[in-house]
DNA sequence: AATAAAATTTAGTCTAGCCTAAATTTTAGA
DNA sequence: TCTAAAATTTAGGCTAGACTAAATTTTATT
């Protein structure tokens, strides 16, 4: 029978598929600074996953490691709930959009299918989340994101904000308030190539903004066809 | 500095209050039994909680255990927590009172004061849960119970039903259908001296109902003045 | 290719909260 | 009041998941 799947493995199965998503292979130091957790502890747990029945990661020392399709699915479970909450704390109880990160982690482990499947009829089974995050469909499939990062648009490009995938509130906060959003239009009207500055037009916005690398790798946009 | 309180301190405050209210202290075999423990376990962790600084509970070998103010604090937060929940499942989520319990009893542990306050703003602060128990205020009282048992009536008293204090989901399921819900008037139209039973008539129902004194002791009534 | 630095793993501990078995205390009935 | 049964506590263990310190492997730099 299949061992059980505690939160502390929901979530290093979380920060797995994340991790693998962009690099491939996660490092046992990656993990460790997502988890903050001692990077002893993450080669500990990395080694139950992968003699786990069924194993849910493959890893080989000093190679790190990947999930397996049960690890995956598991991934893709924690990862649903987690954007459905933010979804439901934003609609239903007026979070702001940095408020939600912190309760649906907690929040994400303890729902039941039941609230799982309520919760995503009552928002009438959205694709996003507030961040513009996709949200993995209910047989646990990620969508495709077709989205790429704003910091690689030059000037005179237009494109359409898709999400933002920034943790730190403050800047959150920050981009809410100039009006970087999902499903707004942005043109370029200046690319820096001394320090990777993009100069914007924010759709609705009066006045044009400059930002930096840092926060333009954290924007995903659709280019105008 | 005090110490965390633990999902599982929670829930041992949380049983400690429920059988303060009824008998005086609360006994380990009750407690062991309530949280599916084994009894030497319960032992353990009341020695836990008393010496911990500040005690959340008094224990005196062999004769049970009671709430010290800070327990009950404690406590009264998990119940607020766990009643706020129920509500807002039915309320929001379209639950139906058999199903609430389950999912509360996970969630009470994780919220935030956040939740909890948008939580009650948006149920309009409501002071009893779906089955009719009062809610702890947001600074921990619990409001005065002024119900009885339905099960201390006799022929020709009328009463509002004010709560069903049961956990069995079908009980629940059944007793929905025959309309003994919170805010029911019923009169007794005939009690059984060899059974204890019930003949009821149930406001909005057509035909009279008999319930049995395990049912009976469950439901909980305020007496026409 | 040698070596220093960084990353990773091993080895050995710790804590919370549970367990069983055995010992003890309390309670109830003859 | 004595004794059997019930309730409770003690004693000793276990597991998950973290930790630190030390050993090892990999990577990067000269």
């Amino acid at each position: 029978m299949p061992e059980a799947i505690t939160q502390s493995i929901q979530d290093y199965l979380k920060h797995i598929y994340e991790l693998n998503e962009h690099g491939g292979a996660a490092s046992t130091n990656d993990l460790a600074s997502r988890l903050s957790v001692a990077p002893a502890s993450v080669t500990g747990m990395l080694q139950k996953l992968a003699n786990s029945q069924p194993p849910l990661v493959i890893y080989k020392k000093h190679q790190g490691v990947r999930l397996t399709k049960n690890g995956e699915k598991a991934a893709l479970e924690v990862i649903r709930h987690h954007r459905l909450l933010e979804t439901f704390l934003v609609k239903t109880l007026g979070y702001s959009w940095d408020e939600v990160h912190c309760e649906a982690d907690k929040l994400e482990h303890v729902i039941s299918e039941n609230f799982e499947t309520r919760m995503a009829a009552a928002l009438g089974n959205p694709t996003r989340d507030p961040h513009g995050e996709l949200i993995p469909t209910a047989d646990l499939v990620m969508p495709a994101d077709e989205s790429c990062p704003l910091a690689s648009l030059r000037a005179d490009e237009t494109a359409t904000i898709r999400r933002v995938s920034a943790d730190d509130p403050a800047l959150l906060r920050h981009l809410h308030k100039i009006g970087v959003v999902p499903e707004v239009k942005i043109t370029v009207k200046n690319y820096s190539e001394f320090d990777g500055n993009l100069t914007l037009q924010v759709e609705g916005q009066k006045s044009n903004i400059v930002l930096g690398t840092a926060v333009t790798n954290q924007v995903f946009v659709e280019k105008e066809n």
